[in-house]
DNA sequence: ATTAGCTATTGATAAAATCAATACAGATGA
DNA sequence: TCATCTGTATTGATTTTATCAATAGCTAAT
């Protein structure tokens, strides 16, 4: 027995007939027949008087076909359960992300979200890993979308996705590989402004240290796209995520080249207060950018050990 | 999702442990494991938090088994129904059969039917056509199991099975195949008595006339036995049924000649008064014959074109 | 660092549902 | 009696699904 022998007998016990039967099961008489035969054959019992036309259902069929009801109702029941809990997904959620995961991550998650969630508004603000804490800390805002590891702390972090780093741009006139983060040296290589978190992480993945900088042009932009105009006109290279990298167009994405194993990576988190009332909404933020992000992250299908997680 | 999804997290959140929920559903953990997830996903909802140990029902994976545990029941409540019913098949039926009939297949029938209904109580007499008629008309029995088609009458009639007649014996020196009724002299051949309605169906279908009687011989014996004995020891033969035959003896069996198509067969049909209180008896007397003697007869794989119905 | 006790994944296999085509049965009308 | 029409049943091939054994992977405890 099974719920669409169920589906099969409650649907002929309406229409009365194999075949109008089947077409509204969306399966063929055939299929229908053999079916019903066999709940009939496990059950010992015969629920359709075929004889007649149109069919009639049996003194016991009908019996079964109350019950049968009953489980069609509940499974019902089960499958409505999900959008039943969508409505539930109301009110106000105070985001921030950092830049430099917000200027890839939100647009592919936001608008499905509003869309799966009508009755959800977002307020979102891009601002640094430290103001996002200070907030988080005053009440300001109710989740903060972060790289992590922190340095310690009592919010409640939730990993979403682990990103690669890339090298993007390349030294004219040299063969480098840059197989290793370790590669690369600080006097080839352009970052983001200092307090940026991804800067920090980079010098740290590729062990480099500011105290070495002894070059004549000290530039630190505030966006990636200044950061890959500058790349592209001079001598040099930068680090990229994953998820900018996604988003390059084709001619720049060529000049993009990946790690070898293990792969340098950033960690990405959704960090808030608990015990928090609004922790229905905050998990469906996350389950939302999970869904969109894993499945096109090459990160997903790698094993921890082939990843170094950047630290700062 | 399916009944046994259903199942299976049932299970689960009753053991929370994949492993043992697993074991009481007589499945491997992996296929615990895979079909648990697979319903997760088509529900897009997590039912279980499985980084704990042991594994939580999340909130919204309660709710869900609330409705599987409805669904179970109902399930359940549905494969009791044929065993509940079998309770109500009690009280007492008043059978009658015709003797050759009755000869090889009730011992089929009646230990089977008393074991599967306890309540029932048989009572069963062998008496001809006839009796069987006038007996139904005064109610002095329930139900008559006789070889149809009858002349008109007022009974409820539904054919049980068709049973092949067969050629027992051949006439000494003579290399006759019989391959057909027609085939068959009146001279050869040894029948019951003349009330008997198998002796007409007989005569009927090899289309022999009582007036040919030219022997010295008269002998119209009661049983099968006495006629097959007869035919034993004289240069005679007869014609057996099909569930005669299945009873005969290994050396016995070898002395019985197939007719070719289209074979003669006999109706065997249960006959009783509608409406009628007894009717869920009658159903299961008929249900019990035909499970029991369908699977062993050779009819019931032939086409109505291959047989030729013996009449009265 | 190792182990023990979990769940998840993988690749192969067995079982089941499904379909298109066709057979078969009963009713109706010439 | 013979076609014809309108149902359901059966058959053989195909696709889908559930299942398993083996093993990977994770977490916590020692």
């Amino acid at each position: 027995m099974n719920l669409q022998q169920i589906e099969y007998i409650v649907a002929l016990d309406r229409f009365k007939s194999f075949s109008k039967a089947a077409d509204a099961c969306f399966i063929t008489q055939a299929t229908l027949s053999t079916m019903v035969k066999k709940l009939e054959e496990e059950l010992d019992m015969v629920i359709f008087d075929r004889k007649t036309n149109p069919i009639i259902t049996t003194d016991c069929g009908k019996e079964i076909i109350d019950e049968a009801k009953k489980i069609l109702l509940h499974s019902n029941n089960i499958k409505d359960l999900p959008s039943k809990l969508k409505d539930k997904i109301e009110g106000e959620l105070r985001v921030a992300v950092i830049p430099t995961i917000a200027s890839n991550l939100l647009h592919r998650v936001i608008p499905k979200l509003l869309k799966k969630y009508p009755h959800l508004k977002l307020i979102i603000q891009e601002i640094t890993t430290g103001n996002i804490i200070n907030q988080l800390k005053t009440g300001e805002i109710d989740v903060g979308i972060v790289s992590t590891p922190l340095p310690k702390n009592d919010f409640e972090e939730e990993i979403l996705y682990y990103e690669k780093l890339m090298v993007y741009g390349k030294i004219k006139n040299s063969q480098m590989k840059y197989l290793s983060p370790k590669d690369i040296a600080y006097e080839n290589i352009w970052l983001l402004e200092q307090s940026n978190c991804l800067s920090d992480q980079i010098m740290n993945v590729c062990s480099l240290s500011p105290k070495k900088l002894n070059i004549n042009l000290d530039f630190k932009p505030n966006s990636f796209d200044s950061l890959i105009n500058m790349v592209d006109n001079t001598d040099g290279l930068t680090l990229i995520p994953e998820l900018y990298y996604k988003d390059l167009m084709k001619e720049k994405k060529a000049k993009v080249i990946d790690f070898k194993s293990p792969y340098p990576v950033r960690e990405v988190s959704i960090i808030y207060n608990r015990p928090f009332a609004k922790l229905r909404l905050i998990n469906a933020l996350g389950k939302e950018i999970k869904q969109v992000v894993l499945p096109i992250l090459q990160t997903t299908k790698l094993k921890n050990k082939e990843m170094i997680i950047a630290k700062m």
